[in-house]
RNA sequence: AGGGAAUUAGCUCAGUUGGUAGAGCGCCACCCUUACAAGGUGGAUGUCGUCGGUUCGAAUCCGGCAUUCCCUACCA
């Protein structure tokens, strides 16, 4: 009778485990420690977001990670945090209000920013929760929010250094600008969609000629701001027009007809209408030729007034009337329908516009230096390599950074404004009078820093900078970042900048990027396709657990992960498998003497079944596998090791080979089995519980040797374990390999020729050496009641006639394994196996007669490889002429 | 257009320095063997995208081509 039920049920545990690691204070790291550091900063999950796929993977990686090195003795700190999320979160509330019947500029900043605080209190700790769902064992002592008043000192203290030093400076520059939401929006905001539009054709005069040049155009309503027309210098269509001007049609403005090269011939009519105002390339022509720049919207997105009669549309409608009045007026040569990419603000869905208006800039370049230099000398290396490409193709293309927001959510730009003297103030704390003519009267800026600008100085603001706290001193520079691909430049690349300007060190040595999940089929998970998954509706199925050794083991290093929900199902099984492994396990050990000292205990090696050795063997291989691929960030291969040592060698083969231990009588060989077995579970579970803490920490809870939590107990490595994996043997394992490919072998007998499992059958096995017989001796019980024999014969080949013959090699040794078939099975079926196998065979040595034919292979190929393959092909052919023989004999 | 990557079993993907192709899932057959049917045993399936080169030997190294994906920039 056992205390576990059959089925592992996850919701019984995972909520309850969790509460109880968080109350012990398990993930606590300590400020000053022996202890070596190990650090992870949480990538700030916006306040207003729910926990996806892509967050799912990105905290199991790290947790993984967290865990492995908390186990492995380190003080390590996972710091959480969220990201006040300027737009995203300022969006959720306004449209709130809307629903109210009000909006913030009734409200006024202040009720608004009160209204926003509320919404956070009562939202803004949805995502801990989930993140708890997933098991993250971060440090909840440390959270922290990107509006805390410590992390804006450190926001207040960089800008104000920076602008010091005229890096941080205003300026008026063509911007993304979000109608809607009525502020500068950064270019990771902005998603171009492919769209069937138009491509307008325009006749413009040129001034003093019959002539008129056509130009093409896909936003006829900007014609309004138009102030060049530009033609490629070596047209020779247009050469002579160069110098000349046209006259804009409808407003009967005199514009210059320039020569650029930026003008692509072919392209058009080879003639492009220059709108610098509304268009980035546009606007570098503008700088370069002096043009005039017209500004045609209001912050709105309405026309304003430079677009005279078309003044207060909305540039929809606006493009509408324009090219109708271009049409009366004759301007209009023609329409052709073209596709082309527009912009659209992600959080408001509308057009985006360029526009023209004054904003904070930081120029990047001098500090890109040195964060480009860390990662070309590999002080901060990338993981998969691959993307270190990447990143230094973003930092050669750098360009100044718009740093303000027209929001109100955010940290406030430290800039104080004179009214008597214009003069900007910028200080760390607020001013009480202009640094210049002493006056009172100072209004601050009313614009808010972009959201990215905190987050780029997450890895030190968290520990307490601008103070030189002793957290920054025992965890700053983090061990790594885990992040996706899609925020290298905006984030990484930022952090980089930042820490090494102010923190004089890299805040990283190690960047980890992994893919993006994507469905079954490979897309990208969206809102509008309706095919997001939610990780917390699939932990409720299957699990945390699954849902995380799913993610691991299928992620492929920096790649995209296509989503499986079967592959998840597998991995829900596996949970299952480790349950009932150990309900079995604890009934055998119900009598279990537990020993004092505990992981520490051995048993007599004279005591131990070859099975024994062989399992503590295979243990020392896994701990390796395991540590190795963990150190490499290999986390599917680490995955792929203990599922396959879990599976297919302590469930299949070890806990198969025990049971008539465990089940006999008392003796002195069934308690070392026990000690094996509760030893093996011990460190399985140690060895399992990173990547599925939850039901290891339960059913750890349940062994009989074990300590208080498993959290924090030591992860095993081949070097700490030294002691326990030493009573393994490769020579047991030889033994147990040859002792399991024997079973296979008969079952495969059994299978091919359709006796069902359960019929005991006669069994016939000879050795072709002494070890190999003496090996299969020691092990007939095992054979035959894996094998379900009802005789098994140990000796010499003897009369093969009606027989099934299957050649066994295995560690070196020969064995042909002979089963009787008269009377048992149609014999058509049996001569249909030992072809098979014969052709295989004969496959096989028609390859390796060709190789070792070719002279020049047996000349350049390593010795060792030749004899290798000279040894195979002999016991090949032997293994044919048996076949051979046994055919014969079948018919 | 520029940059990056991919192409291996029906599907999703491994395959570390070149040495006769692997896993999981799915599929087929048989089995409720007292931990587990979310299980057990056995089985089938691949000109490793294509063409050439280097080599005794190429899924692996080099080049061309094809297809697909991602990123950046977009021609008004």
């Amino acid at each position: 009778m056992s205390e576990l039920s059959d089925r592992y049920s996850h919701a019984e545990v995972e909520d309850r485990i969790y509460k109880w690691w968080e109350e012990s204070g398990h993930f606590k790291a300590e400020d000053r420690s022996t202890k070596p550091p190990f650090s992870i900063i949480l990538p700030p999950p916006n306040v207003t977001g729910f926990l996806h796929m892509g967050h799912a993977l990105d905290h199991t990686i790290q947790d993984v990670l967290v865990r492995w090195k908390r186990m492995s003795g380190f003080n390590t700190l996972w710091m959480p945090g969220t990201d006040h999320a300027g737009i995203a979160t300022q969006s959720v509330v306004e449209k709130e209000l809307r629903k109210e019947g009000t909006n913030r500029l009734e409200m006024g900043r202040e009720k608004f920013l009160e209204r926003v605080w509320d919404w956070k209190k009562q939202y803004g700790d949805r995502i801990y929760k989930q993140m708890r769902r997933l098991g993250d064992s971060v440090d909840w002592d440390r959270e922290v929010f990107t509006l805390d008043d410590n992390v804006s000192k450190a926001v207040r203290k960089v800008f104000v250094s920076l602008y010091k030093k005229g890096q941080i400076y205003k300026g008026t520059r063509l911007v993304n600008w979000s109608p809607p939401l009525e502020t500068a929006i950064s270019d990771l905001e902005v998603e171009y969609k492919e769209q069937k539009g138009s491509l307008w054709h325009l006749d413009y005069p040129v001034e003093g000629t019959d002539a008129k040049l056509t130009v093409a155009t896909t936003r006829p309503e900007t014609m309004l701001g138009d102030t060049a027309v530009a033609v490629h210098p070596e047209d020779d269509r247009y050469k002579d027009f160069i110098g000349k001007n046209v006259i804009l049609p409808l407003t009967g403005r005199k514009i210059p007809i320039i020569a650029d090269e930026y003008v692509e011939r072919e392209f058009g009519t080879g003639v492009v209408k220059i709108t610098p105002a509304h268009d980035f390339n546009d606007y570098e022509i503008g700088k370069r030729h002096d043009l005039e720049f017209i500004n045609l919207l209001n912050i709105d997105g309405t026309l304003n007034e430079n677009a005279a009669q078309f003044r207060g549309l909305k540039t929809q409608e606006a493009r509408k009337q324009v090219v109708k009045a271009l049409e009366d007026e004759g301007a209009l040569n023609k329409i052709e329908p073209y596709k082309n990419k527009v912009g659209y603000c992600s959080r408001s869905g509308a057009v985006v516009e360029p526009y023209l208006s004054e904003q904070w800039f930081m120029n990047v370049s001098e500090v890109a230096v040195p964060a480009r230099h860390v990662v070309e000398n590999g002080s901060t290396v990338f993981e998969p390599e691959q993307w270190t490409k990447t990143y230094l193709h973003w930092m050669n293309i750098l360009e100044d950074w718009c740093i303000s927001r027209q929001l109100w959510w955010g940290h406030r730009i430290p800039a104080w404004y004179c009214k008597s003297c214009q003069h900007v103030t910028v200080s760390e704390t607020d001013p009480t009078e202009c640094e210049s003519c002493k006056s009172k009267e100072l209004d601050q800026d009313s614009d808010v820093l972009d959201t990215w600008f905190s987050s780029a100085l997450w890895p030190f603001s968290t520990m307490g900078w601008p103070q030189e706290t002793e957290t920054l001193k025992t965890f700053y520079p983090t061990n790594v970042l885990v992040t996706g691909h899609d925020i290298i430049f905006f984030w990484v690349a930022r952090m980089m900048m930042m820490g090494l300007e102010f923190k004089e060190d890299v805040p990283f040595r190690k960047v980890y990027i992994h893919g993006l999940i994507r469905d079954s089929q490979g897309r990208k998970m969206s809102k509008s396709l309706g095919n997001s998954i939610d990780p917390v509706e699939l932990i409720e199925n299957y699990g945390a657990d699954s849902l995380r050794f799913t993610l691991m083991s299928s992620l492929a290093a920096g790649r995209d992960i296509k989503f499986s929900q079967q592959r998840l199902e597998g991995y829900r099984n596996f949970m299952n498998k480790i349950w009932n492994a150990t309900r079995f396990a604890l009934g055998a050990l119900k009598d279990f003497e537990v020993p004092a000292e505990g992981v520490n205990a051995l048993p007599s090696k004279s005591n131990m079944s070859v099975a024994d050795q062989w399992i503590v063997y295979k243990t020392q291989q896994i701990e390796e596998d395991v540590n190795r691929n963990l150190e490499q960030m290999n986390f599917q291969e680490a995955a792929q090791n203990v599922y396959s040592f879990v599976w297919h060698e302590f469930c299949d083969w070890y806990l198969e080979f025990v049971k008539p231990v465990v089940y006999g009588d008392a003796s002195d060989d069934r308690k070392a089995s026990q000690l094996v077995l509760a030893q093996t579970l011990n460190r399985i579970m140690r060895l399992l519980h990173p990547f599925i803490p939850f039901i290891t920490e339960e059913l750890y809870a349940k062994l009989p040797i074990k300590s208080e939590a498993l959290i924090v107990e030591e992860f095993p490595t081949p070097e700490k374990d030294a002691q326990w994996l030493s009573l393994g043997s490769e020579e047991a394992a030889k033994e147990m390999e040859m002792v399991k490919d024997v079973i296979s072998a008969i079952r495969n007998i059994k299978g091919e020729n359709r006796i069902k499992p359960n019929i005991e059958i006669d069994v016939r096995l000879a050795p072709f050496d002494d070890t190999a017989q003496k090996i299969l001796g020691s092990n007939k019980v095992e054979i035959m009641r894996l094998g379900r024999l009802k005789t098994c014969e140990i000796g010499e080949e003897g009369n093969l006639s009606k027989c099934a013959v299957t050649p066994v090699h295995s560690s070196g040794h020969q064995i042909s394994v002979i089963v009787p078939l008269e009377g048992l099975v149609d014999i058509e079926e049996e001569i249909k196996r030992i072809n098979k196998s014969m052709e295989k065979i004969q496959k096989d040595i028609g390859v390796l007669t060709k190789k070792l034919g070719n002279e020049n292979f047996v000349k350049n190929a390593p010795e060792d490889l030749v004899a290798a393959d000279k040894e195979l092909l002999s016991s090949l052919k032997t293994q044919l002429s048996g076949l051979q023989e046994s055919l014969n004999r079948l018919s």
